[in-house]
DNA sequence: CGAATCTCAGCGCAACTGAGATCG
DNA sequence: CCGATCTCAGTTACGCTGAGATTC
């Protein structure tokens, strides 16, 4: 029960069972390979489904990380500089998605006061209410990890942690709860 | 260790945890906002790094990854069709990805002898010996996938292997060692 | 002055739509 | 004739580089 943008149907076999036993036969680090696999394969339908689930508002994944981390943020805004190392976007990326938000109402650019060099990037009441409704919508699809138990959940958040943190993804500080 | 493609440099805690803090405040579904958001920032880092890798082949991991499926096929070619539905890309992107790995000498067309309407892509001398090389390269990185034990690997592949299942990825059978 | 912030123009890559050619 | 396979043209989205304007 799903979307599959991609490819089409289901396949009648495990693509990446199919290339274990192949790759098993030539080389090694099969758990490597079935690993990372499915990570690719894993994120990109997960990605396909949220952003169906989102279309209807508007927006994308990435659009919509953009308005949660702006409806957490103290002031409701934020600069563009920081956007973009939170999100992990290109500084030229944060611009453009900044502005398809202005273009749809739900952010406005403000002056910086405390930098005259930088731009805040600022929440409005109508991108509030879309972060609403957004979220309600992503959490009745349980963000496309209904197949997920809850240590399931625990388990691929803890062993990508560890893959973000050696990749230098944030300094390094045990996990909280 | 990493290469960090996307923001810069690392940020001095994990933008998941204190977005975890924020959100459990105000929504629910903590557990599933942290496994889907780690999903989408170890995908984005772990292509980044691969990528980077196999630049100097003149590949990237989704020319990699068909590289890899013709490698391993019976003959070493398969029609385009079969290309798209392993790999869950688009028809006109299968023809974009076989016609670079033509430019770089990796791959031939040739007419499928028992479907006039398709087209068969085989590999080359020449492709078998990049896959060979990048292959050697990936795994000398451990795929981007250094941080994780053997436990680790196989438990993101049994759990995101549920997560394609529930999705349709597969026609659903037991998961095999 | 150098460094930081942001935007714009332009390039590359990839997914998609729609059309057309070819063949089963 | 209908449907399947593949390619091409054109659109869109997005990440990146390089350049420029502004400000610290």
């Amino acid at each position: 029960m799903a979307s599959k943008k991609g490819g089409g149907k289901a396949l009648p076999f495990d693509p990446i069972d199919e290339a274990s036993r192949q790759w098993a036969r030539r080389w090694g680090a099969v758990e490597q390979m079935r690993a990372v696999t499915s990570l690719m394969r894993a994120q990109q339908i997960v990605i396909g489904e949220l952003d169906e689930i989102l279309r209807v508002h508007g927006l994308t994944f990435a659009r919509y990380e953009a308005l949660v981390l702006l409806r957490f943020s103290q002031r409701g805004a934020l600069p563009m500089k920081e956007i973009g190392s939170r999100l992990m976007v290109h500084p030229t990326s944060v611009t453009n998605t900044i502005d398809r938000l202005v273009g749809a109402g739900l952010v406005v650019r403000r002056p910086n006061p405390e930098d005259g060099r930088g731009v805040l990037a600022a929440i409005t009441e109508a991108g509030r209410q879309v972060v609403e409704v957004a979220t309600r919508d992503l959490m009745n699809a349980d963000f496309g990890l209904a197949a997920l138990g809850e240590a399931d959940r625990a388990g691929v958040f803890a062993a990508l942690r560890r893959v973000r943190a050696e990749a230098g993804d944030f300094r390094d500080a045990p996990a909280s709860a």
